[in-house]
DNA sequence: CTGAAAGCGCTTACAG
DNA sequence: CTGAAAGCGCTTACAG
């Protein structure tokens, strides 16, 4: 097939003229051109099917056009669908995005932002798990900026971005006393660092004495744990979960023990993916701002513009919480009965 | 910050030596170094904290080390699941993962393999929803490899990789049988093209006479369809969905009017992605062997070595069919009761 | 085994 | 408004 794929070169020999004029057209600057000329290389270019190759331009200016985006795993959810609104902010700046998984290890973490530095992209995005090291100090280092979204490592100096979920975490607290629980558990992660760490906090300052459960991140964790919880006759009564996947685990772990969500257990779950809307019964959440931390992000990230800062989580009523789906529970988003 | 970047000039300096033999031994070849000399280098790249420049690399030896992945949508778990496959068989060869969302728009498509192309991508993966234009004619006619994963244009040029759903979609048709069913339904998407077509074959080569459903391959959709199709006593009574997603949303569907799966719906669905496990029922599925079928696309993709054949999707055994968490249907795979 | 040098395909001062 | 030429940071024939 192609032999040779065609250059700026030879567009310029066809349209008789220098390399620089046909680069001043292709780019529309920063020079101006004859309008005569223009049209001259813009028939060339059209007639030899002139593709601009990126990675000489890249050389050259110094800017490739890719921003990395390093996540634990695009296969959860939550970070999917974080993911999808972070590559569609890029696109939207007409950045490429170079996607890494790195399946919570730290290692794989590292070894990802030192080929997406050698690969000399302009930004890196990062979405890690809990209890990464600061890798955006390397990047910062090599001149590249860089910006957490979701999570930070603990000291870690770059820019993160996240929603706010303290308004969200105190409103369901309130919503779950309002259908009578006195007593609100929390389902933590296993260890009190990142988000999840925030979100116990936050519920912690609204519930003084109420009981604090850890399991993995899985859906089969949080599922095994629940059943023997329930078997223990150890479950409480209204639960608030950090994640949906948690919450996602404890509704299967409460099905295969027989035991009924909300009569017997009320949930409340922290992420609000769209999965949260088709769980049976559907999750009450606290749903986060996606879009917005993404293209906060990726704003704060190439620096254009001074982003408008991230909403706050907001609590969203289905009827894992105790609201039936009879009863207009979604005009009671102040908690009052009336 | 960085001021400039180290380059190989710089360590060949420090080193004492030409570019040349620093090239050869970061690259480990093509041409011997001798033992000292290569010390001297190693010890000059560590002091100076050289990271070599892939684009200037990828300029001159005509070959990024990148791949494009475009997707529809990788917000939906089946291709989360099949890109994060993906993701990890090109990182097991070396491969760095530039991806990008169609979104089900064919121009977006087009787009974003232009992009990849002048990006100087060694491949191309492509992922497409239903009806796409064959894109990777346009990358073949520019000498770079594509595939298509799951999914393939009519009348494409390059290697489809996709699973065989002909043995799954007889199985299930054959448990659902087992279970007392005669006429059996099938769920399509808007048109008969693509894998879903071709499930929708399967399925007809072994159920004559009975009825075919469609609807859009969103859950709302599939929740509306069956909302409205229960109301009008219009829903059958088994039924095999071509996507999980519809799946999902029949589920949902049938719990907002009150009909119980599977006492009254018995339902098998067809990619059997992780979700499938977690719902109320949990669904009984034929599983699309995403990893191997990643693995497959990568190995035909990069030429490395004759790819084993795809396998068969596999059926797996859960409730949404009728069997019961008491009773063991896992043993029923044959589908006899004894 | 090693070095001097050309060249990948662009962009961008420098002259005119 | 346009052209000739340098140079981005590598790899790789070509000599030795």
């Amino acid at each position: 097939m192609a032999d040779r794929a065609v250059t700026l070169a030879d567009v310029a020999r066809r349209a008789g003229t220098s390399t620089a004029v046909v680069s001043y057209v292709i780019n529309d600057g920063p020079r101006p051109v004859a309008a005569e000329t223009r049209e001259r290389v813009l028939a060339a270019a059209a007639e030899l099917g002139y593709r601009p190759n990126r990675v000489a331009r890249a050389l050259r200016s110094r800017t490739t056009g890719v921003v990395g985006l390093v996540l634990a795993d695009a296969s959860n959810p939550y970070f999917a669908a974080l993911a999808r609104c972070i590559e569609q902010a890029l696109d939207e700046h007409g950045k490429l995005t170079l996607i890494g998984n790195a399946g919570y290890a730290a290692e794989r973490q590292r070894n990802l932002v030192e080929r997406f530095l050698a690969a000399q992209v302009d930004g890196l995005v990062i979405v890690s798990a809990d209890g990464g090291t600061d890798v955006a100090a390397g990047a910062e280092a090599a001149g590249v900026p860089a910006v957490y979204v979701h999570n930070q490592p603990t000291r870690a100096h770059a820019p993160v971005v996240a929603a706010d979920n303290r308004t969200a975490v105190h409103e369901a607290v309130a919503h779950l006393r309002w259908h009578g629980h006195e007593r609100i558990a929390f389902l933590a992660g296993p260890h009190d660092i990142g988000p999840v760490g925030l979100r116990r906090q936050n519920w912690h300052t609204a519930v003084a004495d109420a009981e604090l459960l850890r399991c993995d991140y899985s859906r089969a964790a949080a599922a095994t744990s629940a059943e023997r919880r329930i078997t223990d006759g150890a479950m409480p009564r209204a639960l608030i979960t950090a994640t949906d996947e948690q919450a996602i685990g404890i509704l299967a772990g409460a099905r295969t023990r027989g035991l009924s969500v909300p009569d017997h257990l009320a949930l409340i779950s922290l992420d609000g993916t769209p999965d949260s809307a088709y769980t049976a019964p559907a999750l009450t959440v606290t749903r986060q701002p996606l879009q917005a931390m993404a293209e906060h992000a990726v704003d704060q990230l190439l620096g254009t513009t001074t982003p408008p800062s991230v909403p706050d989580a907001a609590l969203v009523i289905r009827h894992s919480c105790g609201c039936r789906p009879t009863t207009d529970c979604t005009t009671n988003s102040r908690h009052s009965p009336e």
